[in-house]
DNA sequence: CCTATTTCTTAAGCTATATTAAGAAATAAG
DNA sequence: CTTATTTCTTAATATAGCTTAAGAAATAGG
């Protein structure tokens, strides 16, 4: 399983078979059934999360309880309180799982160490997070600009495996609107 | 002027003079005036640029011919179309100046060199990189979860300076509401 | 200084999206 | 299987924020 972390990685820097080691020693594997928390809003994020089967999401809950979904994490994906784990500090993100899901973690600590010892990963996480800041500056203009249906559009175009993996509650959250609206939208033919 | 950019790098990692030396033959000064572009939606970026006096802005020109501001740069602040840059392919964004501003540039070529002549440099863009995702993050939740007055009196907070130098146009665009409509809601009391 | 341009304000009417509510459908969990 | 829970749909009503318009104020640039 952790091999499939070894893969993301070579797929962006090549590891040699030491630093593969050292990547392996460096994660430990975890189950996470459904609806349990990876990250709770006012604690410090200890950990990134590598998922490897299944899906987490992270999210706030807002003053009236509404909860609102920053990100969606499948196979292959990392996901993390960014403000957090990088400031240690708390803030008011969670992250849970949507499905039944098994995921590598990596504590804030490790990460720090293993960039000076394996420069390459350094460079791996500073080429994921500078694709990950190009998608959030898209989203963010997608808001700015678009109307909810073109931006529903877009998600799934985006992301079709999630369309029909998800509840359409956490994608009208992600996209930004009710569940009643995006129920409206989806009944509108075109 | 260029020892600005030195100072930057030295709060968050220490050079050495040798370094120093090299950073100052990688980067160009360039005065951009008042409305003048730094980069122009549908080109390929080639330039990140380093805000030394002067204020810079990215956004884009939705189809009804309406600008949507995603990022300004003030003095001390970095600016570039993350995506283009990164990709090497074009993108929509534009870039200029909001104000008479002088900068600093430096080519993706140039800074992909560096960060293999200079690790320290990597680390330094991957937290630059980091910081900026968190605040991304940030603003994204700030979008979904909150109506537009309180948006507003964020951005008051968090960036008091850009109140008095920009045009309230400008911030209405950043928050995603009509300069009308921001309008309105300075002239409620409280 | 003077004029052109840009920005800001106010207000009336409009629209995209939210809220509330309640039943139907799907899914989870004993 | 059966029941409880969660999710989805529909529809009526409400509202935050948009559009349009037009004058006032501020600013840029000759």
């Amino acid at each position: 399983m952790i091999d499939k972390l070894i893969s993301h990685i070579n797929g962006i820097c090549l590891l040699t078979g030491d630093e593969i080691e050292i990547v392996k020693e460096l994660v430990r594997e975890k189950k996470v059934p459904r609806k349990q928390f990876v990250h709770r809003a006012g604690e410090v994020a200890q950990y990134s999360a590598f998922v490897l089967e299944g899906c987490l999401r992270s999210y706030i809950v807002d003053q009236n309880g509404l909860e609102h979904v920053l990100q969606f994490a499948p196979e292959n994906w990392w996901i993390s309180d960014m403000y957090s784990f990088v400031k240690q500090k708390p803030s008011d993100l969670n992250i849970d799982a949507l499905l039944d899901s098994n995921v590598l973690i990596l504590s804030r600590d490790c990460q720090l160490r293993i960039f000076d010892r394996i420069p390459k990963l350094e460079r791996y996480f500073r080429i994921l997070t500078e694709n990950a800041l190009a998608s959030s500056n898209h989203r963010t203009l997608d808001y700015l600009s678009l109307p909810a249906k073109v931006r529903y559009q877009k998600f799934c175009d985006l992301y079709p495996t999630l369309i029909n993996t998800l509840p359409q509650k956490q994608i009208a959250s992600y996209i930004g609107i009710t569940p009643e609206f995006l129920s409206k939208l989806r009944s509108e033919r075109s």
